[in-house]
DNA sequence: GGCTGTTTTAAATAAATGATTAAATATTAT
DNA sequence: ATAATATTTAATCATTTATTTAAAACAGCC
């Protein structure tokens, strides 16, 4: 084999080119040409690398996925922790994570409407048996409490999809975005809670 | 000119199937052939009565930009209703509308961000100068009232979004999601309520 | 029926794009 | 240093796909 450096070093410059403009445009719309140029490398190198363009949407789709689901579930999970820490850890991590990964939700969301394959790990039966889940029950045992994890994750996550239309609104600029949803990490837990204990009439 | 029902009759095939399978696939991921086999008609008909691609793409999109944004706008704008009454009434009609139109929000979403144009009908401006969140802001005058918005939009929207993934829950079958997503019409204004009503600390 | 303009069809064209090849270059091992 | 192996490049191939064309089918009208 070759220098071990040089071969991760252009490998790995494709799958990053990889990740920016797969998750950015999606499978359908983007071409190889445009992860080439991405990268600054050779066409050829993404066949001689990867064998095809859909085996090199698979390795970034999986680890987007891991990236989008990994963090909830593994937090959900944490036995030590109180239903409050848990909303808590959630809002700020995940708030943090996709900040710094704003295509994230739009390209998991389409890539899994395009192509439902069951989830390997089962994230869904993960979620269901998860300690953050049975607490809930223990909160709400008269409701579905799946809607409230669900309120959750709308307010985190809708806010980042509606980014670009949010965006267009005069009093936000770019800055503005961001202060904006830093806003929310503190009051998400509140509205969580007030949630939590409203009555059904 | 020749007989006018069947102008419109191939004219409005091939935008209804255009309508199924760009708001399905999103443009890139659409292709001509998929429209014509769509609405049983011969390739050649969709450059025909409408020159390009492209061009039967954007009265797709503004079509679906309006009903997507309209009823919100419309109803956040009656002046006659209370707030309880707007909330009310974008729950319900939006989830019904939304039911109906379960790939609208990703189409909407995905193809905003792809092209984000300055709506030609200043949607947001619209939304600021609402009745509704005028009222908001005589309730909260202490924040900024557009996280409550938000919220109400993300807890309607984003399950629609998340319908694939919510699915492969064992729990879910197709009628199980719909009558999940029909018991938060009454939820949905309740925990609004008490979101409006949470004192930050 | 025959003329006129419109609609539809099948086939041709041209551009885009994923993949391959063979030669050139660089790296490693002997 | 040299042979062997691995990587990179430019050019090309093959397929897909949007668009065009030219002729056929059709409708309305005198």
């Amino acid at each position: 084999m070759a220098n071990k450096d040089k071969d991760i070093s252009t490998e790995e410059k494709i799958k990053e080119a990889a990740r920016v403009v797969f998750t950015k445009k999606g499978f359908a719309a983007t071409r190889t040409r445009d992860i080439a140029e991405e990268a600054g490398l050779n066409l050829a190198l993404l066949n001689y690398y990867f064998r095809s363009k859909e085996k090199l949407f698979h390795i970034i789709m999986e680890e987007k996925f891991e990236q989008f689901f990994g963090m909830i579930i593994r937090i959900l999970n944490v036995a030590e922790t109180s239903l409050e820490e848990k909303v808590q850890a959630i809002t700020n991590d995940y708030i943090d994570m996709l900040l710094a990964n704003p295509d994230l939700p739009l390209f998991v969301l389409s890539e899994i409407k395009n192509n439902p394959i069951i989830f390997s790990d089962r994230v869904s039966d993960r979620l269901l048996q998860s300690t953050f889940y049975q607490q809930l029950r223990a909160v709400r045992p008269d409701i579905n409490v799946f809607h409230f994890i669900l309120n959750l994750l709308s307010m985190i996550i809708f806010p980042i999809l509606a980014q670009p239309i949010i965006c267009q609104i005069e009093a936000f600029k770019k800055d503005d975005f961001k202060k904006f949803i830093m806003q929310r990490k503190k009051m998400i837990p509140l509205w969580f809670k007030s949630m939590l204990s409203t009555e059904l009439v």
